[in-house]
DNA sequence: AACTATTTATAAGA
DNA sequence: TTCTTATAAATAGTT
């Protein structure tokens, strides 16, 4: 074969192809740009060496090639499998949603709001479960009242026999001022959060 | 200047920018083709003619391609657009995972479970809380019952006179067997469902 | 679409 | 990678 001209198969020898990459690839990239001026066409170019290593040409942006293509192919499985996942995602915040609503709604009922659309059968089992409940957080509360005065106790009987100062520690260890149901709430985060009611909106849209 | 050299600038004549577009679209396609084989190299080209036409070339397949591009370009605006709509979706189910969370450890309290990690000012709050609650929905209940006694009086009055079966219609208005807190679970789903325990998993995976 | 004069690209060697 | 040079390939203008 005479020089200059050579088959069209895979370049063995590593080094001459390496050579070769380069000028074929930057010619490619010239035709590339020549031809986008001279017609003017939109035109996008992106090479993956055999190493791996990326080079593009785009006569306006890739981004704006890459988009175009893919409204002109909407059948294309790139732009299929985000919006598959952006779907599913959506149906997952929309049912989340709903349960949310739902909580929120018997939240509301176990703490004696919204009762208006009850039931008279409904308003008794309510009361049944706020009554087992009431009587189960007693009880609980009297246990760890009981702890508490037991450590309390543990504790003076080791503050007297040390002489350090007990009555700092016996005032942290039972406070005797109510702060309400108000500061429950917050801590509980009972109340609905103003993003959480707009949520649904900006998940959809 | 000479025959067979042009500036590179956008042809005028509508005519022989045609027929160069064709002439160095071919060229472009063939040396792509050439510089795939020869170098091993994955490749694409995009081109759209002015008249908006497609014409494309992949050595692989342009899916293929975009998909390693937009691998590669982690701050491609194509994909940023979209991930960035997946990543605030996840965000939000996150959100609102937590917020259900945090709803269902309250509707437990509020039922009396789960009452182990409160403080004894958490349980005297709560204990206020739910007394308050069942004081509403005790007097909610003694009202509705009220109306339904009304109602069925004036049933009564209207069923007498008119002589049809009243004993039934009783049975109906006020149930006297009850079906206990459950149904009110059920009802107001107080349950967590299991696909939502798993929700968190499915939306960040 | 085919022809042809030229330009352009590029293989091989340095 | 970058130059040089011989040659192949591409293509502008014409038919």
């Amino acid at each position: 074969m005479v020089k200059g001209k050579i088959a069209i198969r895979k370049i063995n020898c590593s080094k001459s192809r390496q050579v070769t990459f380069f000028k074929r690839r930057t010619g490619l990239m010239k035709k590339a740009k020549e031809l986008s001026i001279l017609c003017d066409a939109e035109i996008g170019v992106i090479i993956f060496s055999c190493t791996g290593k990326l080079y593009d040409y785009a006569s306006t942006s890739m981004n704006s090639v890459i988009e175009r293509y893919n409204n002109m192919k909407q059948d294309n499985q790139q732009q299929s499998i985000t919006s598959a996942e952006i779907q599913f995602l959506r149906k997952e915040a929309e049912s989340m949603m709903q349960q949310l609503k739902c909580l929120q709604e018997c939240n509301r009922r176990l703490m004696g709001e919204e009762l208006s659309k009850l039931s008279l059968e409904d308003l008794k089992n309510l009361e049944n479960v706020l009554e087992m409940g009431l009587k189960n957080v007693r009880s609980r509360k009297d246990q760890s009242f009981m702890e508490e005065a037991r450590e309390l106790k543990r504790k003076f009987s080791a503050e007297t026999s040390s002489g350090k100062e007990m009555s700092k520690m016996s005032a942290q260890a039972i406070p005797d001022k109510d702060d309400g149901p108000e500061r429950l709430l917050l801590q509980l985060s009972l109340q609905p959060k103003p993003y959480l009611l707009d949520a649904q909106k900006t998940a959809s849209g």
